[in-house]
DNA sequence: TATTAAAGTTGTATTATACAACGATCTCTG
DNA sequence: CAGAGATCGTTGTATAATACAACTTTAATA
């Protein structure tokens, strides 16, 4: 098998292992949508609808829904963009901030376990590599 | 930000990635769950409906549709179990091994792209280290 | 042998997604 | 500067993958 075969097939069962382990039974309170527009949103400070949908190549009308979920639960509130009467910033909350952190730390606790027996190099390569390969998909 | 916490990180975004590349724009003819089933009978020579829902951690109702719709389409063909009479053995048609040879082809050329500008450790340890993680899934 | 368990199918519900239609607002061109 | 067309966001609808539950048939066990 070439290195390339065996990536895209343990890519795949990755994929399959990880939906079957997010969907269902999601790690701490937020599912995968729910975590990664907060991401974004820390990381940017605050974003518009449109922004996340782009960042995170979804639909518009998904975001939007997964946003008004996330405001709904009172992760985030938005406010109306002074530039743009049509649009608004979507900003976490301080207990959004809480969640974001403590989801984080739960995802990162569940890597350390199935990566007990890598040495540190291992992780730190494969998080490298991930990294490169995820930008390479924009 | 630590190892685990890029890994984490760069794991969801990769889902992301690979779920919008590969639902609705699916590479090749063969969906995810069709691909993913088919590399697993052809693995094993034959496999019943149980043993796939137990490798692929899908739920035997789910894995059941799907099947149907593999030998709908003509990719496996199922035979009796002579040991057992609520049992089948799903065997790849050489239309299917056709199919499953030309998707991973298809497959192993996208990640050829994605990591052009990899070194070949670079390719073989990305691979290696995402079978050990997966295997730890288990 | 009678009861319980297991393999598979089918019905139903849920969830994440995309696309389409729409309203409100913005931009740009004549 | 007014109207045409583009854009932001929401909501309606459709689809696909999934799980769970009910059921049938067959096997295993007590």
């Amino acid at each position: 098998m070439t290195p390339e075969e065996m990536i895209e097939y343990q890519l795949a069962i990755l994929l399959r292992h990880v939906t079957s382990t997010s969907i269902h039974k999601k790690i701490g309170v937020l599912d995968r949508s729910a975590y990664l527009l907060l991401h974004q949103i820390g990381k940017q400070g605050s974003a518009s609808v449109k922004a996340l949908a782009d960042s995170s190549k979804l639909d518009i009308s998904t975001v939007s829904r997964q946003t008004a979920a996330l405001e709904q639960r009172e992760y985030v509130y938005r406010i109306p963009d002074p530039n743009d009467g049509r649009s608004y910033s979507l900003k976490m909350t301080p207990y959004g901030e809480e969640q974001l952190a403590e989801h984080r730390k739960a995802r990162a606790e569940r890597i350390s376990e199935l990566t007990a027996t890598w040495t540190p190099e291992e992780r730190q390569v494969f998080g490298e590599l991930l990294t490169k390969l995820n930008l390479n998909f924009l």
